[in-house]
DNA sequence: GCGTGATTACTCGGATACAAGATGTCCGAGTTTGAGCGG
DNA sequence: CCGCTCAAACTCGGACATCTTGTATCCGAGTAATCACGC
């Protein structure tokens, strides 16, 4: 059980497009260097932040990525979430079936990670 | 990025082997019908087990696996700690530097999880 | 100079390949219990 | 009644088979800006 590889792309890619200038898009290139892998990789991960309503893109010569919306309220667990799924880390016997116990303490469990994760922005980074 | 079900099956049996009267051992059999799956499957999970030291097993005729230990100092985090490892959830930039904040953040929010299911004991399910 | 087309620099999406881990199954080997049998 | 042997009921461990998922690459298509060229 681990958190993927693209989460941690995702994060650091994140935080890089908060930190940069918000007026002109940034490529998938420029930031694929920044981490060492392969930008159609890269654009795969992004993709999906896109689905998820975190950032926009712009196609086109000078296109790339732009953050969307206020970075102020950009938490941890956006990008965990538009990367990961919603869906809940543990899986019981069949599906929420809310007598077992042992289900109860594991998802209250998760939720204590997910509370710190959504109290803490990514901004919060920058200092 | 789920928990497998093998820590789930773990869980399971964990409760009933503390519920179980402690004299005899109990079959992988029986344990293996209370969820219905396979008894060599479920002895390869309770294998790990016995290794991280939680249960022992007892071979031959009437044999099976006991609970080891007082019950009441069992957490939660011991069983899953026995199954998934010990590493952490997330891995970032390389191994461990101290430099990475998204690093950081990640691991107090998994902490925050870890406590939670360590100061669960199982046999606070019991009532 | 100005419009028009070609070129270029991008993103987007699907198809595909590869590796690793989770999930199960099968089988042979060792171990203990207990029953059966002969003395 | 005692002791020996043998079969049955178990666990243990390794070696497979399969399936899903993560990771990554390649290629064709669409799109917007820019450049070139002809009028």
């Amino acid at each position: 059980m681990k958190y993927s590889k693209a989460t941690n792309y995702a994060l650091h890619t994140m935080a890089f497009l908060i930190a940069a200038a918000p007026d002109r898009p940034v490529g998938v290139q420029q930031l694929a260097d920044k981490q060492g892998l392969s930008p159609t990789y890269l654009s795969k991960i992004l993709t999906k932040l896109v689905k998820a309503g975190l950032i926009e893109s712009a196609s086109g010569a000078n296109g790339g990525y732009r953050l969307r919306g206020k970075k102020e309220d950009l938490s941890f667990l956006d990008v965990i979430h538009a990367i990961e799924g919603t869906t809940s880390i543990f899986e019981c016997c069949g599906s929420g079936n809310p007598e077992c116990q042992i289900h109860q303490v594991m998802l209250t469990a998760e939720d204590a990670m997910e509370q710190h994760l959504r109290n803490t922005k990514l901004v919060d980074l920058m200092k």
